[in-house]
DNA sequence: CTGTTAGCGCGTTCAT
DNA sequence: ATGAACGCGCTAACAG
């Protein structure tokens, strides 16, 4: 039975020739030439078909609401029904298109997380701390690496953007200032959480270690070995990290009487290369420093290397403090100390805030801030007493 | 104006009454009562509305199949009109919806993952290989780590089902022997390719390190280094890497004549405690062996250590080869002799087979195998020789 | 309790 | 060169 696809007239209608291979129809009531509809071409990898519930609905000779309800669990559905579902279901190995849920709900029960990088098993650590709230939670997490380039960190954003993605955890580059492609979420009304590392200027919600504190206390602990002229191997001060572990740095020293020398504080990138320089700077320097705290265990071994490669003895001439508690700072000898980080607690709590924000029905949120300790763990390398 | 939903009669229309606050017609010409349609109820968080093509249509009066073809590059299409869309696209900060575009398209653009962790950093350089290759393609990556368990496993071949992947790569976790799971994704015509770790028994492509070759190689190097006993700590064995290696082992051994002692080979599984109490057993035999080739790095560091603490000299007492050159190997001391593995190579090779399959017009495809060689990087814990 | 329908955003014929 | 209509798979509103 041939239906007019412009007023639905079923009887006035005339064939009319064919047109590429298909059958061309007339309606005479309203003057008006058609063709039935037509599947889409499918491309050739498309070989074969993902059960759908139309399938499911076809199988049964009921209705596709029938299925989509009975799949969902709602209520008001015979029981008969509901179990000829899932039988069927189960049998034609049905798989809920998410495309198509995502689309039809405006959310895509994905959210996106932005690290700089997860060769260092730092990022990934938060990773499955965040995998461990969201998917019990019933959302996804798709995983995004800027590698440190602002101009991935930027397209990042841009696919997180296309996927719909219901929220975003994100911790920048070492080298973002600018913020607008963070801002694009804001606008879009996708909520964003910040780790790690944040940037000014953005008033989202963040969660963080307290660097502060950290590097305070990773500082007192080479005053109490003895060190009176510690240096710091600085990071990049536009990362808050960088900034309040110095800062740290700076507090326990004048808290304890010690004097702040400006050739002990070197600045340097995160990379391997600079660290080493930078170690190479300190102790070639006419007047030693006795202690190094380093801004994370990668530089700090950096400086062991050195160090032995001078013959420096650990920790009796020059006591060593790292960042991170990197899976090598155990292994490394003389063993590392440096500060711990509750690397999952990061990842579990970004996701809670952010799923609180995806849920909330407030309008305006009041961003939350997380902020987690560290832990000393006191290995070799500054072990003098006891 | 109102126009019925059911004929498209636009005159003959009266109201009729308010119904769940909506206003209500009828069409006196079809007999048929309707209200105009409604927008979806939206959830709270769908704060703001991102950009559509209608959008953009909208604002510039055209039609949104216009929008579209200009967005697209379509050739038969006004200059002006296109550069208007692009221009209005990019005011309007237009991102496409992949959702919808899978739909449609009925692909999704995105490539799954699976491997069993990438705490360790050896799957997270095949994933950045694997990204070098799909990005430039038009692909996305979604990662799933099974954490080793099977029932993780399982649930992530799902969750890709249902976001519609175009193709998978994966390596199975340890424990992995029943593949209905990976199975599916044939069924489904969804193409599949197995790296490194892979499993018997499924006729997909699969890109493997020569790793047979790889531990004949460095067991005679130990060889060459003086060793006469050497033994091995395998891996589980129903994984053909660790089956591979005993075997390069195992022949290594008899064509330089060695003979194999059953007690100096040692099965564990894959972590930290088994490793050590087998590294602890080997080295508190009678007749301790003076070699040992360790089916992977974590297991010979620990070897390493179990050595050290017992006051063994490596490697005049006892030279080690591990495999898969970690950054740590590198780190420990004595540096510890290793096989590297092309890691980015194999991400970069996977993905390459299988964007071969997705686009590949064939509906039977002829299952690729790729062999990538693995290099002996020589340290100090096995150098007893210049 | 179940069927019918609109609409999510897009690409794609087909018609003009 | 442009517009109108449809279908991808699903949910939810609505009509029985």
């Amino acid at each position: 039975m041939i239906k007019c696809i412009k007023c639905g007239e079923v009887d006035a209608i005339a064939k009319s020739g064919i047109v590429r291979g298909k059958q061309r129809y007339f309606c005479k009531r309203c003057d008006y030439y058609f063709t039935q509809p037509t599947l889409m071409t499918r491309p050739a990898h498309q070989r074969k078909h993902q059960t759908t519930i139309m399938d499911i609905a076809n199988a049964l000779q009921i209705s596709k609401s029938t299925v989509s309800r009975a799949l969902q669990g709602h209520s008001d559905i015979n029981d008969n029904t509901r179990q000829a579902v899932l039988n069927m279901a189960h049998e034609l190995d049905y798989q809920p298109n998410l495309l198509a849920l995502g689309l039809a709900k405006s959310r895509s029960f994905t959210i996106g997380v932005i690290v700089p990088e997860f060769i260092n098993s730092f990022f990934p650590y938060i990773i499955i701390g965040a995998q461990q709230v969201a998917n019990p939670a019933g959302y996804h997490v798709i995983i995004c690496q800027s590698n440190e380039q602002l101009e991935t960190e930027i397209a990042n954003t841009n696919v997180l953007m296309a996927s719909r993605v219901d929220g975003v955890i994100a911790s920048v580059t070492a080298e973002t200032k600018n913020l607008d492609h963070f801002q694009k979420f804001q606008r879009a009304g996708i909520p964003l959480v910040m780790f790690n590392r944040i940037c000014d200027g953005l008033d989202v919600s963040k969660v963080l270690v307290d660097d502060y504190d950290g590097a305070y206390r990773g500082v007192e602990h080479l005053i109490q070995q003895g060190c009176t002229r510690i240096a710091h191997l600085a990071g990049p001060q536009n990362l808050q990290v960088c900034k309040q572990r110095l800062q740290g740095y700076l507090d326990a020293l004048q808290h304890h009487g010690l004097p702040v020398y400006d050739e002990l504080i070197v600045n340097g990138h995160l990379n391997k290369d600079t660290a080493q320089a930078a170690a190479r700077h300190l102790l070639e320097l006419p007047d030693r420093p006795d202690g190094i705290f380093a801004v994370n265990d990668p530089a700090a071994i950096q400086t062991i290397l050195v160090a032995k490669s001078k013959g420096i003895r650990i920790p009796a001439e020059l006591a060593i403090v790292g960042f991170s508690n990197e899976p090598t700072s155990a292994l490394i000898e003389p063993g590392l100390t440096t500060l711990a980080q509750p690397l999952d607690e990061i990842g579990k709590t970004a996701v809670q805030f952010l799923l609180g924000e995806i849920e909330s029905d407030e309008l305006d949120l009041i961003p939350k801030t997380g902020i987690l300790k560290t832990q000393l763990i006191v290995r070799e390398s500054s072990r003098r007493l006891g």
